[in-house]
DNA sequence: CGTCCGGATTGATCCATATCAAAGTTGTAC
DNA sequence: GTACAACTTTGATATGGATCAATCCGGACG
């Protein structure tokens, strides 16, 4: 397990909420500048974990959801019988364990797919610190269901669509949340396996495979690796829309 | 559309959240008397909605959460390409429309799958109150991250399940909320066509339909059109289960 | 620099479920 | 009571992707 790094009160990365390049993602509030510092007093910033390090683990007390730093993270559930479930892919700016705040212990595991940086929130400190500033309670309701809607739109892939439609749109989701960090949309590496995208997507990993082939040869995208270039955007844009067909 | 019943303050109906049945489902708080007058305040109880006729539109501007007094509803988006897809299904005591919360418009389409009374909770005055009301709050959370994980549930199953294991599940989880309302866990009506089943689990209806009689035939239902029995509830758990059959 | 090992690719085959097609059934409006 | 429309069931066939089985690659490590 990974050991956090101790932040005393008052330490100097505890201003970083303000410095933080991802203010504007992860908890942004109102521009008022005493509002942010009362966030500041409840996060545990730079935590620091490293490749296949859990964040926690399904099942244990849930105390704390993590907003990503640096880095990436994979949720998943265990079931009874041992399967994996691969839930979502968190990137920077994005915050971890929303799904377990209607239970005692967390819903699910969270790893780090590579060294990875979080900020941690006490639920309770966070749960307060909402009832006081309706801005972010306001916001905690937006990404909860936001991550609602995200899970409606996987339940669609995955009683709906082709493996192809359910791979370029996956492509195309971490492709736009590269472009809100300012980074390339089209050209990014892999946070994950080919694995944890086929238990992600409702696949088999030689599907997935085939598929990558397959965009490349259609030129697509050039895929080596876990390093891939989006060669032509739109077509990826109309194989994830193709669903729709039979109507024209 | 349907037109709401309006509701004059003071009404006789106002004092219905104590009266409510399904108060300890709905949005239950302390059993402080007056916070259960302040969600009073804000509620709008009792409008009535025809079989088929829709609570809100997906796109239309969002302005409130419902909860389901009786009856049900069925929520499902639709895609550019005009498929639907359910999302779920609501049963009385359930609160529909979270998965707005992060919008401006609906995310989804509700319909009452059959005459159905439901409260509606405008978000505005809602979000007032859960600012206020730390109980109210916590549940609002505990909903939404509970919406969240049935998210997940259902990816689980639409991504690793068969036929049988999906309907066996959506069965049980009938069963359990109508026992939750102190009916027959075994004995009841589906509010739902074959159709909305097989969308909403990733089928075509046919499969819904086969599995059904496969599942009569094996002594495990009795079905009747929507009229259902559960003959051997420890059979049915036993087939969601059996995705573990390869560990044994 | 070779060896080893986990992950990735490629190929061949099989199966659960979609799809197509056609009756049945139920409810309900006239 | 009849008849249409919507829903459901049943049967025959087709297929996308799973599964099984090698092989291949790249990086860590001796």
């Amino acid at each position: 397990m990974a050991q956090p790094i101790p932040i005393h009160k008052h330490s100097p990365l505890k201003a970083s909420c303000h410095q933080c390049s991802l203010s504007n993602l992860c908890l942004p509030l109102a521009i008022e500048e005493n509002e942010l510092d009362r966030l500041e007093d409840i996060v545990q910033q730079g935590r620091i974990f490293n490749r296949g390090e859990h964040i926690f683990d399904q099942s244990t007390p849930f105390r704390s959801c993590f907003a990503v730093k640096s880095g990436s993270v994979k949720t998943s559930i265990i079931t009874e019988s041992g399967e994996e479930q691969v839930t979502g892919f968190f990137m920077p700016g994005e915050l971890v364990g929303l799904d377990s705040m209607s239970s005692s212990t967390y819903a699910c595991t969270a790893k780090a797919l590579e060294r990875t940086s979080v900020c941690e929130f006490p639920v309770e400190k966070l749960e307060d610190l909402t009832g006081k500033l309706p801005e972010l309670q306001h916001h905690m309701y937006h990404l909860m269901s936001q991550e609602i809607q995200n899970g409606h739109q996987l339940a669609m892939l995955l009683s709906k669509n082709t493996a192809e439609e359910r791979i370029a749109a996956l492509l195309l989701s971490l492709s736009s949340r590269f472009q809100r960090r300012r980074l390339s949309p089209t050209n990014f590496s892999l946070p994950m396996a080919r694995n944890d995208i086929a238990n992600f997507l409702g696949l088999a990993v030689e599907t997935v495979s085939r598929v990558f082939t397959r965009f490349q040869n259609q030129g697509l995208i050039r895929a080596r690796g876990r390093e891939v270039e989006l060669l032509d955007v739109e077509a990826l844009q109309m194989v994830t829309r193709d669903s729709s067909r039979q109507g024209c």
